[in-house]
RNA sequence: GCCGAAGUGGCGGAACUGGCAGACGCGCACGACUCAAAAUCGUGAGCCUUCACGGGCGUGUGGGUUCAAUUCCCACCUUCGGCACCA
């Protein structure tokens, strides 16, 4: 691997950080750990922007009595300890301050091992190391003089690529001055700790009373955090600031399947966009991939050759393309109108359709694409193209699928090919295994025997149908008993199924088809009206069987094209209940008991049961807990 | 390190709002059918103890609240996922 520098475009998605966040509010259909994951991608923090000015240390370098060194903190209530400063490598003003004097050398040596340095090696140095730049920065706090080191534990991308350090209430900071025996100021204590302490053996980040800092001692620290910077930007040298995580979104990438960014280049005009009538602009067909560094589109004499749109000259194609998250951002609209080849898609059309009602993705996506889908929908919503500015109503994300205990990749090898699985158990087994062996939004644990299950149970469906079906009404009468059985069983599953649906669990509804073909298969003959009910529920989860029993029934069109069926409350209600009964919390028996009883006779009841008279004989009761159809304590002494 | 999710039989997993823990399935054992096997059907089982009836223990660990806790509260352990010097 090379690094290079390149030129790229971004998209702003930085202007969004504070809507993107805000109105993670709204999705009240989404899930919990989504939405986190998403505030904390965005990272917003309120702070403090203070400028330390610097030293004028040597005469010849006058100049630099000019600057001022500007730094983000969280944590104004810490000002008075600070003992350092810190700059990023990258940091311009690096250069600058080193540039000719006897510290050139020892940073410029430090940049260098640093630039080379992997992840591996910055975890191991846990920015412990650093180097001084031989200038000294002066508080504005209380005008002591610092100085400045720089260190690869500050990042330039953040704030503003320099820290004040405050090694008493920073760890890291803590960790740094240890290790370079840079002096450590306490400024604020333990709320229950009386005496100031000496020495530490680690920071002390949390909140406490403010000490040696003049004329905010005495203060709780989250008290003189508002009074220090309010202070500090009333002498004029900060100002409250709020810094956020997200990054602009890096849109360019060195490769041929992608949008290509629609930019041209003039030599007089510079970079242009192309004009609205000229787009899309299309992936040229004569490309060569060679595999090396720049993008197959650069190839492409045809493709790279343009007209400026401004002046009419002669114009290169920008060659990269789009991140293809661009188009995963907003396909779903596309969807709503899918032939249009004037526009992406017909305002009225998409409004009509969006924000989607629910949406199915993995949980890897739960950050970038459903970020970026947010993004796109709030910049079409304030250009008026769309009525929403959310996108998705009701999220889940499903788990991934896990075997032999990892995570099934493509790099890791453990895959299962799903075209074996439909070849030998067909497309519905296949279906049904993995819709039963775990709730949608949990890991789904890969085994071969599970499956033999599903396939188990779609054959005996069809020996249910294939058998029972012959067996016509003329033997129900018979037996009236049965018969209300099955169809008790039959509306309390109706009711589940459609209930467990709703919620998209969709393996306890399996179970419930489980539990009725169970009781089917005991019937001795069943009529159509049952059967086809039971295939109308079987369908979402195993088509194409349902499909084909259901023809073979004799119906007429579609098994997909058929109404939910709707349960009957009259015909779900028991009309004996099974009632356990507690002795102190222990269950000690069950008792039959008609469900019209009345609470004083199942008490009753309860304590005329041989098991339970055993448990209580001889001891005083002292109240029975009757929890109505569901169960009978008698607490004794 | 911080944030999040989870921990229940041999296994995947159920359990509404605090009310019979282990639904349903896999695997296992035994039986039926068969010359035999496969397939199918039936029966059984959380663990310990008892010939048995029964009893005790049991939802990661330790406490707590409650008549009653997988469910609520406190502390801790483990696994997985996300972020990772974000000042």
């Amino acid at each position: 691997m090379e690094e290079k520098k390149l030129e790229q475009w971004f998209l702003k998605i930085t202007d969004y950080a504070d809507r993107l966040l805000a109105d993670i509010e709204k999705l009240n259909g989404w899930p919990e750990p989504v939405k986190i994951m998403q505030r904390n991608w965005i990272g917003k923090s309120k702070g403090l922007e203070v400028d330390f000015k610097i030293k004028e240390a040597e005469a010849q370098r006058w100049y630099l009595g000019h600057k001022s060194l500007r730094v983000f903190t969280t944590r104004p209530d810490t000002i008075f300890g600070v003992t350092y400063m810190v700059l990023a490598p990258e940091h311009p003003l690096v250069q600058e301050f080193t540039r000719g004097t006897k510290y050139e050398q020892p940073v410029r040596a430090y940049l260098e091992k640093v630039k080379h340095r992997t992840m591996h090696e910055r975890e191991e140095s846990a920015g412990k190391d650093g180097v001084f730049t031989g200038i000294y920065a002066v508080n504005p706090a209380n005008g002591q003089e610092i100085p400045i080191w720089v260190s690869d534990y500050v990042l330039l991308e953040y704030g503003t690529g320099a820290v004040m350090a405050v090694p008493a209430h920073d760890q890291r900071d803590f960790e740094f001055a240890e290790f370079n025996d840079l002096p450590v100021k306490i400024v604020i204590r333990p709320r229950d700790f009386e005496s100031k302490f000496l020495s530490l053996k680690e920071a002390f980040p949390d909140e406490g009373i403010m000490v040696q800092s003049v004329q905010f001692d005495g203060q709780t620290s989250s008290e003189a955090n508002q009074n220090i910077g309010d202070w500090l930007v009333e002498k004029g040298v900060a100002r409250w600031k709020t810094n956020f995580r997200l990054r602009d979104w890096l849109i360019s990438r060195q490769r041929y399947w992608g949008a290509p960014i629609p930019i041209v280049y003039c030599d007089i005009c510079g970079a242009v966009a192309v004009e609205e009538k000229d787009l899309p602009v299309l992936l040229p067909r004569d490309v060569k991939f060679t595999g090396k560094g720049t993008s197959p589109l650069s190839y492409s004499q045809k493709f790279i050759e343009a007209v400026c749109p401004k002046c009419k000259g002669k114009a290169w194609r920008e060659t990269d393309t789009m991140d293809t998250f661009i188009c995963s951002s907003w396909y779903y609209l596309r969807y709503c109108d899918s032939k249009n080849s004037k526009a992406p898609f017909d305002r009225e059309k998409a409004n009509a359709w969006m924000p989607v009602d629910q949406y199915i993705g993995g949980i890897e996506h739960a950050i970038l694409h459903l970020l970026y889908s947010r993004f796109f929908t709030k910049v079409l919503f304030d250009e008026g193209l769309v009525s929403s500015d959310e996108p998705f109503t009701n999220l889940l994300t499903q788990g991934m699928v896990v075997k032999d205990g990892a995570k099934m990749s493509k790099s890791k090898g453990n895959v299962v090919d799903p075209d074996h699985i439909i070849e030998k158990y067909g497309a519905d087994t296949a279906r049904m295994f993995i819709l039963f062996a775990s709730p949608p939004e949990r890991e789904l644990e890969w085994s071969d025997t599970a499956i033999e299950g599903a396939y188990r149970f779609l054959n005996r469906i069809w020996r249910i149908i294939h058998d029972k079906s012959k067996q016509q009404t003329s033997r129900i009468k018979t037996h009236p008993n049965q018969q209300n059985q099955t169809t008790k069983k039959l509306h309390q599953t109706i009711k589940a199924v459609s209930e467990d649906l709703e919620k998209f669990s969709f393996n306890t509804a399996i179970a419930r088809l489980m539990e009725l073909s169970n009781e089917l298969s005991k019937a001795d003959g069943l009529d159509h009206e049952t059967l086809n009910t039971f295939l109308i529920m079987l369908s979402p989860f195993a088509p194409h069987i349902a499909e084909e029993l259901w023809h073979e029934l004799r119906n007429k069109d579609s098994i997909c094209k058929q109404k939910w069926p709707k349960f009957d409350p009259v015909l779900i209600v028991e009309d004996e209940l099974e009632i356990p009964v507690q002795v102190n919390g222990k269950h000690r028996d069950t008792i039959k008991v008609s469900a019209a009883a009345a609470e004083e006779d199942i008490k009753k009841t309860a304590q005329e049961s041989e098991k339970i008279k055993k448990f209580i004989s001889g001891s005083e009761i002292v109240k029975i807990i009757y929890v109505p159809k569901r169960m009978v304590n008698i607490v004794i002494k």
